[in-house]
DNA sequence: TCTGGGGTCCTAGGACCC
DNA sequence: TCTGGGGTCCTAGGACCC
């Protein structure tokens, strides 16, 4: 008990209070870190992936060109489009050595992907000196990664992250304490970390178009829009409350592999499929025994011409890392799949893991039954 | 714009248990 | 006989992020 109530003292404290927060998000990562190795694309339009553009440099930008967009069409936009092969081990390389220099400018760094990281520096930086401080930070990844880095300041996460995403590319903005809610208003509710086009399209289709819209119209309203998860986490954002915790420590949970078939993927057998499965679950039964993890539940992923998606998992008495083990259940899970793949078409199988066995895994929940 | 590979979190219903 | 209040676990689908 009184683990828990420490526990629930540093949760809420840290999450009811504005804090200091950076957000440190590279610009353009994979295509910064071809063209930092690769003088000569430097300059020039640059994709890393030619069937699917998996980072866009900025010149490829200028010319229309977006990551996640089809090969095909950023060629016909940018016809001198440069197109490299992916290099992830040098992607892994460069965002370790940006985040030991993340490091050493705030006690606490979460990770939040491969290539952007908040950072807390309530306790370490007076609040007139947090502009220096990230300019520090922006000067010191450049001088010893040699890559472009955008940084937001603001009060919590949310501000942070949305302020990089303004001051890109290689820029600052630092929003001050008083200015969130100036700051926040006037944007599209499509700009807050978390609401995407989906949610977006319900909120634009119910009236509210900009966060003010969704401060005015209250918590009850956009839990009925949005869910009460979501619906709550913006009303918070949009009255300035929403102050999520910057976690240091985030364990994994799940792994996963999948393969994109193509139009082809219409035609394959049950066993070629099969044998594709058997591929994936190899691989994941290779990363999960390299971290020394087991899961208990197996998930098939579908998805389909139409772009419909389709889901079918079984658990396991047992946690378990072992692909032939894995390949089993997968086998079953794809046999139970058998009638909605005859009439829809695949086009991508996939191979996730989820129930990690592990000792600490747990929650405590607080009821509060507040009117 | 016609789409890769890796993740996280939320919602909801059902079966079961005391 | 019907029911309150408290739980657990599993499955499936959806939205979102980089």
């Amino acid at each position: 008990l009184h683990g828990a109530r420490a526990w629930c003292e540093h949760v809420f404290v840290s999450r009811s209070a504005p804090r200091l927060i950076l957000h440190a998000d590279l610009d353009a990562f994979f295509a910064s870190v071809e063209q930092r190795d690769d003088p000569g694309l430097r300059g020039r339009p640059v994709s890393v992936g030619g069937g699917v553009v998996m980072a866009a440099s900025y010149e490829a930008r200028a010319r229309g060109v977006r990551s996640a967009m089809g090969g095909g069409r950023a060629r016909r936009l940018c016809p001198d489009l440069v197109v490299v092969r992916p290099r992830f081990d040098a992607y892994v390389e460069a965002s370790r050595a940006v985040f030991a220099v993340l490091d050493r400018f705030a006690p606490r760094v979460e990770r939040g992907s491969i290539d952007e990281g908040f950072l807390d520096v309530t306790d370490v930086v007076a609040w007139p000196d947090v502009g220096a401080h990230a300019a520090a930070l922006r000067a010191a990844v450049r001088a010893e990664v040699g890559l472009p880095i955008s940084v937001g300041v603001g009060p919590s996460k949310v501000v942070a992250k949305v302020a990089s995403g303004m001051a890109k590319p290689d820029g600052l903005l630092v929003v001050e304490p008083d200015r969130e809610l100036a700051f926040l208003h006037p944007l599209d509710v499509g700009r807050i970390w978390g609401i995407g086009p989906a949610s977006a399209q319900k909120l634009h289709r119910s009236g509210i178009r900009t966060v003010g819209d969704a401060a005015r119209c209250g918590d009850a309203a956009l839990v009925a829009v949005l869910g009460r998860s979501a619906g709550r986490r913006l009303d918070a954002i949009a009255h300035g409350r929403e102050f999520q915790r910057v976690q240091t420590a985030r364990r994994r949970r799940s792994y996963g592999a999948q393969r994109a078939l193509g139009s082809r993927g219409r035609t394959l057998t049950h066993e070629e499929i099969a044998g594709t499965l058997e591929g994936l679950v190899d691989r994941i039964g290779r990363r999960m025994t390299g971290r020394g993890d087991a899961g208990r539940t197996v998930v098939l992923r579908l998805r389909f011409g139409d772009f419909t998606r389709a889901t079918r998992s079984r658990s396991l008495p047992r946690a378990t890392a072992d692909p032939a083990a894995l390949a089993s259940v997968a086998r079953t899970l794809l046999n139970d799949a058998r009638p909605v793949i005859a009439s829809r078409g695949l086009t991508l199988v996939g191979i996730t893991i989820t129930g990690l066995d592990r000792e600490d895994d747990g929650q405590l929940v607080l009821d509060l039954g507040l009117s």
